[in-house]
DNA sequence: CAACGTAATTTTGAATTCATAATTAAGTCA
DNA sequence: TGACTTAATTATGAATTCAAAATTACGTTG
């Protein structure tokens, strides 16, 4: 699909739903929190209208959660809801990774390698930030090669879920080691284009992350025991 | 969760989502054609803010395509995108199996074995509406023992595009008969509560629907080889 | 002074309005 | 007649307005 050519005009409503995306990941809007119509509106200098039927959209992708008459207010990363979205994103990213087995061509395999280099670079040094911002990057390439447009969509939109748990502040140094560990071999089938390994390493992956992330939001949990804010 | 206690508020953007919902699927909006923003607002005697904010929504879940300044209209289902959502659905059915196998009780085993009968009966009876009304059930049911909101959610908006296609109007009478033998296949692995073959079986399932909706395109596309409306 | 009830204020949901872009219709000229 | 311009009409996107609901502030009473 070639989009070169194309201009792309982009409306009004989906701009603020990329800007509203961006706020709730930097944590600019905080989960839990109530989403300050007005003043996005005075900072975006738009009227409520667009504002209000990106919140909408933002609804179904379940970053926020409308409530009738009482506003809008950004969903919290709840453990049930990690036990829920880890098994689908692992079987959808053990589906990328045996498409982009059958598709992926030898310069994309480079790519990943780089990629992967630079991440094993930000681990040495101990670079959380940068280490996050590869990983992404290597698990897209992944998803690109596998060349399913509504896979993509998919797994962005759950990936976008459980990326409001900052649990990027706080990974242990050993579930770090595996992962990078996990990477290695990730790599190691992707380029050997075994599909089912693959997949299965990714799968592995995701439930080690999940179970990462759930140790996390307890120990989140059993330091402030009051859950309201 | 109980919400039997709660007081279910709905937004009017929620309920005009639904509406459009049905109408599309009812083949009242037809794929192609423009979405009659004036004519739906006095239809359901509304103004027009509601219904684009549902729009909007509708635009996310790829049922309708916006068009800047040009308006709202029903997406096609194209054979890309079968190729596309068909494997996807797999990957997801698959899953559900799974965790079904390992959550269901006795009860919802011996619900489905009763929609099983129920379908059956309206493949001999050779009533189409009816066996995809119960197959739907069927796979809901699965669905539901599996307990994961964010996967029935996944799967019931992919199964929703992909419903455009009214491809139930023609479905071979093979294609049929072997439907009818891997639901009977499905039924067995669920009943033993054996999650890989189970999965395995709903994999093969949904490829097969796919091989044959994407031969029911083609013979459409055969049909009336202007692609304009 | 604490609990309740009432009034003032703010916020929300949705209709309306308005500027602009797109489409259609009409007119012009080769 | 047919291609191109230009004007009229319609539709779209977004701001504004307005009624209703929720929240807050205040006062009253036991």
């Amino acid at each position: 699909m070639d989009t070169s050519q194309t201009i792309v005009r982009k409306s009004l409503h989906h701009e603020l739903v990329d800007r509203l995306q961006t706020l709730i990941l930097n944590s600019e809007l905080k989960p839990g929190t109530k989403v300050p119509e007005k003043l996005l509106c005075d900072q975006f200098g738009v009227s409520r209208t667009p504002l209000r039927e990106a919140l909408k959209v933002m609804a179904s992708y379940g970053l926020v959660r409308l409530e009738p008459n009482r506003g809008a207010w950004v969903t919290q990363v709840t453990e049930e809801e990690v036990e829920e979205v880890f098994p689908v994103l692992g079987a959808l990213e053990a589906l990328s990774g045996q498409l982009a087995c059958a598709r992926i061509i030898d310069a994309e395999i480079e790519e990943v390698r780089t990629l992967h280099a630079q991440m094993v670079q930000s681990y040495e040094n101990r670079d959380l930030d940068a280490y996050f911002i590869v990983n992404q990057q290597i698990h897209r390439a992944i998803l690109m090669a596998a060349r399913n447009g509504t896979l993509t969509t998919s797994c962005e939109a759950l990936s976008l879920r459980m990326q409001r748990a900052r649990y990027l502040a706080n990974m242990s140094e050993s579930r770090w080691s595996d992962a990078v560990q996990e990477h290695e071999k990730i790599l190691h089938h992707l380029a050997a284009r075994d599909g089912a390994k693959l997949a299965e390493t990714l799968l592995h992956h995701m439930d080690a992350k999940r179970a990462s992330v759930i140790k996390w939001l307890r120990s989140q949990r059993d330091d402030s025991p009051s859950g309201l804010a």
